[in-house]
DNA sequence: GTTTTAACCGGCAACGATTGCGTAAATTAT
DNA sequence: ATAATTTACGCAATCGTTGCCGGTTAAAAC
């Protein structure tokens, strides 16, 4: 079996003991010079590496950080990862990656596993079909840091930071208002996410600042988050076969816009009869055809900040009990 | 701070000790049903979870398993993780991602971490700028389970699985061939890897086969594995300038086909002009314009089958010495 | 009635690293 | 020359869990 050298081990090659070891290998102040080259060069010699498990046994501190979210395959999400990770290195912590698939069970097993594996904090973006957030609040209210990006949650007191999902929603409404579009539909995800509803609110405000009539019979709530196609195709047919049927769609989550222009083109319909807006942070969504507007969220950052956030809570000496919220302004991309 | 419940404190609320609160909630043999029953039920009160971390300083398992891709944003990685999860949650394992953005600095670290947070075992594709193996060799030699998937070594003897990349290769090249393509550039990833090697190496028995010469100055290596666009785009426009350019490109990287999509389309190529065929896991790869026609890997079962091969590994008794190294077919999907 | 034999449970040590405390020897101060 | 101090190190406990060795009862066997 794989068995690296141990402060033991040295110890007693170099027949001292594992706390004089120990004290040399971390430049202790009563330890003398001569017997620190003696342990540092044999340490080097065996190649020897702490034990992270026995410290964060002891310490109850592990030095990596949790990272949950819905879906890898989702670019929003791996964009936001890598700008955790950016931060996390250089500060000398390592990320632990784990993905939902949007699956409240999955979500609760990969969130205990990883605070039992004790890291030192999480990030979170909820998963789509998760209701109840008793666990979290539970691991919340025993100590353990968390910060939500993205798809916050309300039930928590804690540091979040989110996009303007509002001005978003509000903006490409507005872009297809104004290429004179009056009967836009707005595809959506889960509706328990926050996500969800603030960017409805945007969408509806668009359209009551143009004096455009509100119709509820346009609004479609996938669900399932753009995880199951047909879903989403489905509602699309819908869309399309309503006597008085919308002249734009506006798609108000990352996933679905995909599958939403998959649909437009498995039904073969002319680009030119519908338009479609939707938040994407696709690194292809340029390519696609048809083509789309598209909302894009500053997801690096995103990531960045949130485990700024983290680390101040995990570092800070003393409870923090001022929390902020902070919300990224997002980018519309219009059809050339 | 977060202090779940120990087996210490469930000893001393109950009046036992510590060894018989273990034994009973393994339910061991020498435990009356009467202290069983008890303990259980108060390990269930106070919510008891035995800690991973002291079970994995005590055992050296982890009943972890970590994976190293190079980029999770890459969709062929993400099915590959997919299917890695699927077996592993199964079986009562976890996974640890990490990604290494093609850095061999970065891999070297990411799998230093993992090896010494006791995974259990290994699952890597490599990243395309490493080029040397001797930090993943010491660890095999020193008995931690590897097995490579997709971005295979030769130089460790251990389970492998990939894909055919000399037939997938072969079909995409002749694909274009009998569309009556005679000029086919090559657009390939890192030197270093074996998969650039097997599809050169396919492109090239197609070329031979219909009795087309080979030309070198139609070969051209992005090194940065599609990382980096400018590379990409400069590949592209120096093929397409020269002065008998070629007919069709085949693109041998995932991530290279996008970004020659995304070169086409910017220098306004016209793509009747030039066909385009590579390898893509893209789930949107369909809707792309320019289109192409494309080489799809078995990216989930792939991942299944490596963490099958890995989980044999770790859970033999004696040690292994027979491997296999699996070859899944592709599929090749021609522009409609 | 004495010995065997279960059934049940506790104590100790260990996994690897750290740390407060204790202490011997060496050095300095008086 | 003696006391006070410094230097340099070892001991033991700790984190949570489990394996191993005991030991104490009681019932069963002789």
């Amino acid at each position: 079996m794989y068995k690296p050298a141990t402060i033991k081990d040295i110890a007693l090659a170099l027949q001292l003991s594992p706390s004089t070891v120990s004290r040399a290998l971390r430049d202790g102040y009563e330890i003398s010079e001569e017997t620190k080259k003696i342990v540092v060069a044999y340490a080097k010699q065996v190649n020897y590496k702490s034990n992270p498990i026995a410290l964060s046994l002891k310490n109850k501190r592990s030095y990596s950080i949790g990272i949950v979210v819905p879906e890898l395959a989702n670019s929003f999400f791996s964009q936001a990862i890598a700008g955790v990770e950016s931060i996390a290195y250089e500060k000398g912590y390592h990320t632990i990656i784990t993905q939902t698939h949007d699956s409240a069970e999955r979500e609760l097993i990969n969130v205990n596993h990883l605070a039992q594996r004790s890291v030192d904090g999480l990030l979170i973006s909820m998963s789509a079909q998760t209701s109840d957030y008793s666990f979290l609040k539970n691991l919340h209210d025993d100590g353990l840091p968390i910060v939500f990006f993205d798809r916050i949650i309300d039930d928590i007191d804690t540091f979040k930071v989110t996009s303007d999902n509002f001005s978003g929603a509000y903006n490409a409404t507005e872009s297809l208002i104004k290429t004179g579009r009056k009967k836009i539909a707005l595809l959506s995800n889960a509706p328990q996410l926050s996500i969800t509803n603030t960017r409805l609110a945007g969408y509806m405000k668009a359209l009551a600042d143009y004096h455009i009539p509100f119709r509820t019979e346009l609004i479609r709530n996938c669900s399932k988050g753009g995880n199951d196609y047909h879903e989403v195709e489905n509602a699309v047919k819908e869309l399309l076969a309503m006597p008085d049927k919308p002249d734009a769609i506006f798609v108000s989550s990352d996933r679905i816009s995909i599958s939403c222009i998959r649909a437009l083109k498995n039904l073969n319909f002319n680009p030119k009869e519908i338009a479609v807006a939707g938040f994407s942070n696709s690194d292809v969504v340029d390519l696609l055809q048809p083509s789309l507007s598209y909302v894009r969220q500053k997801a690096f950052e995103m990531g960045q900040i949130a485990v700024e956030m983290l680390l101040k809570l995990i570092e800070s000496k003393y409870p923090i009990t001022e929390f902020e919220t902070k919300v990224l302004n997002t980018e519309l991309h219009l059809i050339k």
